[in-house]
DNA sequence: TCGCGATTAATGGTCAGACCATTAGACATA
DNA sequence: TATGTCTAATGGTCTGACCATTAATCGCGA
């Protein structure tokens, strides 16, 4: 059955409509990082409205990461930073599973064209800084120590293509999935094949072999998410 | 200079602990979603705190996407999805916006992915949707109805995806874009060369020829930033 | 005049109690 | 049984009070 009337909107709470206000004057640039803005007392009558739902409004935001209270001295608009972001995320990811495998292919597809400009540009700056977390990952037998050189290595070619958004994007995913696996650790038994994998990245890079780059990232990839589930599976038979 | 001492660690806010409790007992699972928590005059005596304290602990919850409150009904543990995240990318955009050219990389990256999967996936009912979306570009003339008709034209491919992480950073990327060309409208003897390129996407979609796809859709993208970028120019000498 | 401790005012944090608006469910009526 | 009405529960808002912290001010003594 088609609908016969439109459903009614519904009006925005009191303190939406006051969020909206001040977000609004973030956008516009009417406050900027580190104003203060009026005391509680001052904005509940500028505003018509009691001290509680201007106090929830701020405390929305500031939850957000807009606002910070300094108590005795005021409330100021925030630097956002990408930290908060990504604290937001996990807690989604926390309570949704579905976008776990969206996420995986994303990154898949952010990570194999990051492979590729950075397999274009590369810069001798950037081989020598590949080349020292492949190192790494030998030297550091802490399965801890191993994620994080694992994880440089892919952040220093995401950064080789030069785009901050997919930048972010990547570093936001890693961060969203790692909370998924915080328990899971690496098999050292694997350790070894992942090294390889890596090495066989470089390689491609440097000779600038983008389809070869991209074959074996492809496949690192694919071999690393097949790791992980292995890993999840035994862990589930606990 | 060494710090000698520690930080004296500032004790959380009242509220604080409160919203540690209660994301402690979801993260245990003690709350799940679609769970209702006990109604605020309850909890404030169980806290023994005052109510409006546990409504800002909820308040800062709510903007987080980890509950939602509904009038009279009671408030619920949410399920968090992708829009959520969309929301909070677009924040993120706000405080440091990214150069437009890599908006637009990125979208061509995952315009790409999704007419891969498109084509691939595409089912009847998706066929029947893109079609429409041509046959409304024929008819309408205004400039600004047939932005959304080309707009609702990729996004159903979008959607055919079935990555809604994806279809919202595209969602997200074109709000993005449109802020910078707001007022850039389509020049209506470039309409029928679009209505044409889209015409080519779909049919290659409907032959499930994935290669075609990727080809049209790549070349109908960069004539679309061609003309875009014409119309700019022309904009600056005005 | 300078330095420093004490005082004060401003401000965010908390509390209590009241009333409003909406909702779902119980109730009553035909 | 079906339908409309009423009621209690609940989130949303308002008021006014007090607390705790902070920064600015004041005032005293050197």
């Amino acid at each position: 059955m088609n609908p016969l009337f439109e459903k009614i909107p519904q009006r925005d709470s009191t303190c939406e409509v006051i969020i909206n206000q001040f977000t609004k004057m973030i956008k516009k640039g009417d406050l900027e990082i580190g104003d203060k803005i009026p005391p509680e007392r001052n904005l509940a009558e500028q505003f018509g409205v009691g001290r509680s739902t201007i106090r929830e409004a701020i405390k929305s935001m500031t939850s957000m990461g807009l606002l910070e209270a300094r108590l005795g001295e005021g409330t100021f608009v925030r630097r956002v930073d990408s930290d908060d972001i990504k604290q937001q995320l996990q807690w989604s990811l926390y309570l949704d599973p579905v976008p776990f495998n969206e996420l995986v292919e994303l990154r898949k597809i952010l990570e194999i064209k990051t492979i590729k400009k950075a397999a274009l540009n590369r810069t001798e700056k950037e081989i020598v800084a590949l080349e020292f977390w492949i190192d790494a990952m030998r030297k550091d037998n802490k399965a801890q120590r191993n994620k994080k050189n694992d994880l440089m290595f892919h952040m220093t070619i995401a950064k080789a293509s030069n785009n901050k958004m997919i930048y972010n994007l990547l570093d936001l995913i890693r961060m969203s999935l790692e909370e998924w696996f915080e328990n899971v650790l690496e098999d050292p038994m694997n350790v070894e094949n992942s090294i390889h994998e890596h090495e066989l990245i470089l390689e491609a890079i440097i000779k600038q072999d983008i389809d070869q780059a991209v074959k074996f990232m492809e496949s690192h990839l694919e071999l690393g998410e097949q790791r992980l589930f292995q890993r999840i599976e035994l862990r589930k038979e606990d």
